[in-house]
DNA sequence: TTCATATATCTTGACGTCGAGATAAATGGA
DNA sequence: TCCATTTATCTCGACGTCAAGATATATGAA
């Protein structure tokens, strides 16, 4: 199915446009355009994140133990970092953090060290195993990252990325 | 702080250059541009998800239990459509969605019929309440998102969503 | 009619996340 | 030194999601 839009081009209707189109109908005094663009980017990033979970399953990790062992792996030898320092990258809260660590300590790919510069805290170290996972799985990782940006031309791979960058920057 | 780009304009450095420039330093054979570009993507989702979450939970919604009461409104009285229908336009799986129903059930939003064209299956209707509290919510919810999306020039709004329509249809 | 297959929905168990609050150590002013 | 406050991390309970499989009904060919 395509539609005529008011620039004068066609284009394919979408599973977005579908939701818009009963909007229109049903609650005609709604401003849906909005709508539309959050609606395209909850879903594309749902596709996207499924796509690296996959990949990241075949290397034994989550999205979220990635994470972990990816911030320590690009942190730089000695590969040790703080639950704070952690969570300061992570987006999630400090429970959550705590989940991770355990969830990675108990299949050996991380270990607590005691913080020698705070009694308070800890350090998360990668374990030689944990090293050798997160090196193959971020191979893996960019690999997928390329496939899935690939058939975007290049033009608009940048324009998009700017504009992401400037809507991020209102929350960051 | 700032960085000169290949391109020659000064531009902000944000919390995935910094995760970019690590990459680069440890692991400088990666083509990490991708990575720029989804990081950025999936970090804006978050901030954008958890705002929309915060004004739905003011209605004492979540935003999955919003979903099923929009689709619902949406497609109009009398507002009644099959777990299947529900599942669609989801993007979650049939467990998820009998729970969904099952918490909305619960306090009232919705209720279950038997379908009378189908044994095997029922009715997902909004009661009363579930159609004054949708409608409210839908009212809030748009607020927010033109709130979210207000401070965007309209030109980059309308690039922004035709490039994400073009990513998106690779995946739908 | 009968039965094999397909379909609609639900069940179960494991996980990841959050928010609120607990615990323990560090810090700094009196 | 002492103690109030702050900080780092963890605990707990509730919830949402998934994958795999169970159950019940529908469908269609023989």
């Amino acid at each position: 199915m395509t539609f005529r839009r008011a620039c004068g081009h066609v284009a394919d209707m979408d599973s977005v446009d579908a939701i818009l189109a009963q909007w229109r109908r049903e609650r005609p005094e709604l401003d849906v355009a909005p709508m539309g663009l959050l609606g395209r980017l909850v879903r594309l990033t749902t596709h996207l994140r499924r796509e690296i979970e996959h990949t990241l399953a075949r290397h034994g990790l989550t999205a979220s133990s990635f994470d972990i062992l990816a911030t320590l792996r690009r942190s730089g030898a000695p590969y040790r970092l703080s639950p704070g320092d952690l969570l300061a990258t992570a987006m999630v809260t400090s429970g959550t953090m705590t989940n991770r660590i355990d969830q990675l300590e108990k299949i050996g790919l991380v270990e607590r060290l005691p913080n020698p510069e705070d009694g308070r805290g800890v350090l998360v170290a990668l374990t030689a195993i944990g090293l050798e996972r997160i090196e193959a799985a971020v191979t893996a990782h960019v690999e997928t990252q390329i496939r899935l940006t690939a058939e975007m031309p290049e033009t608009d791979r940048e324009a998009l990325d700017a504009l992401l960058r400037g809507w991020l920057a209102r929350f960051e």
